[in-house]
DNA sequence: TTTATTTAAATGCATCTGCATATAGAAAAT
DNA sequence: ATTTTCTATATGCAGATGCATTTAAATAAA
């Protein structure tokens, strides 16, 4: 136990992996019932539909979701193939890509948002009351941001 | 939005995967640098060392950690074939499988432990002051429990 | 300029996951 | 006792992920 990384250190490591997995999969599994995208998949068109025609580049959802290059690039296909994005030529950058959201990811998007607000509710928000929700996501902020001084 | 899914919850449910992305794949790659197994890998052979040589039930397993059936088939057998664990006849059950940890398995599960607990340590409690590590731990314990009456 | 270095994105390949089903033994029904 | 149904685990196959590398363009160095 090399030097005790405080108890209190593991107990939320280990709770962060149960409950993800439980949590996650719930939802995943509702909104594959339902026959729609997967919570990443509706995340990318919701960036893309906040970046409007202007579109974004991968290394932008990239950066803002946490994903690894090559699985943006691929996330991006797969929507591409089914027709929820398109892909713009960039003017500032010959390499790059933009990424658009099309009219068909849109109703998409709002479609499924019935069914993903209401199995959010089920597997997570039925277990919380609204401050401990409120807490929940302060502290996983905080853990997402920057190191402790 | 169906039904205003409490605007707290919404903002649990993001967090919740931004942190998981973020803070398991930064541990996992400290864990692949050091050429260890990953933290499923990990929880898996400490149930196993927990049972002791009686061993564990695949279905045991599946319980506990909450993994899909044929997640844990696939993950025993590589951990099986890796020699970190290995089967018996059941008794009892003769579908099932008894599967223990091995002396191998042991020292591999000891020795991963410093370069594991530092890396949680390193991106998740230097995040987090105590009192806030333990919040956390019971928030997310609240998650994975009974549905709130 | 030409050449070298870096950066954005894509891709071949191996592994892993998820789904559906197979297998085989247990328990229940007849 | 047979047959049916159910349960525990494994597995073929398709799709997804991760790694390493490629491609192509931008930037820096020469």
């Amino acid at each position: 136990m090399t030097e005790n990384p405080s108890v209190a250190v593991v107990a939320a490591w280990a709770a962060l992996l149960r409950a993800e997995r439980r949590v996650v999969s719930a939802v995943e599994a509702d909104l594959k019932a339902a026959d729609l995208l997967s919570p990443l998949e509706y995340d990318i068109l919701l960036e893309l539909g906040r970046a409007g025609a202007a579109g974004l580049r991968p290394m932008e959802l990239e950066a803002r979701l946490g994903l690894a290059q090559y699985r943006v690039s691929r996330l991006l296909d797969r929507l591409r193939k089914s027709g929820a994005a398109r892909r713009r030529p960039c003017a500032e950058d010959g390499r790059g890509a933009l990424v658009v959201v099309t009219d068909e990811g849109r109703r998409l998007l709002k479609s499924m948002w019935p069914t993903y607000a209401a199995a959010i509710v089920r597997h997570l928000g039925a277990r919380l009351d609204s401050v401990e929700a409120s807490e929940l996501a302060r502290l996983l902020g905080v853990v997402t941001r920057e190191a402790k001084s």
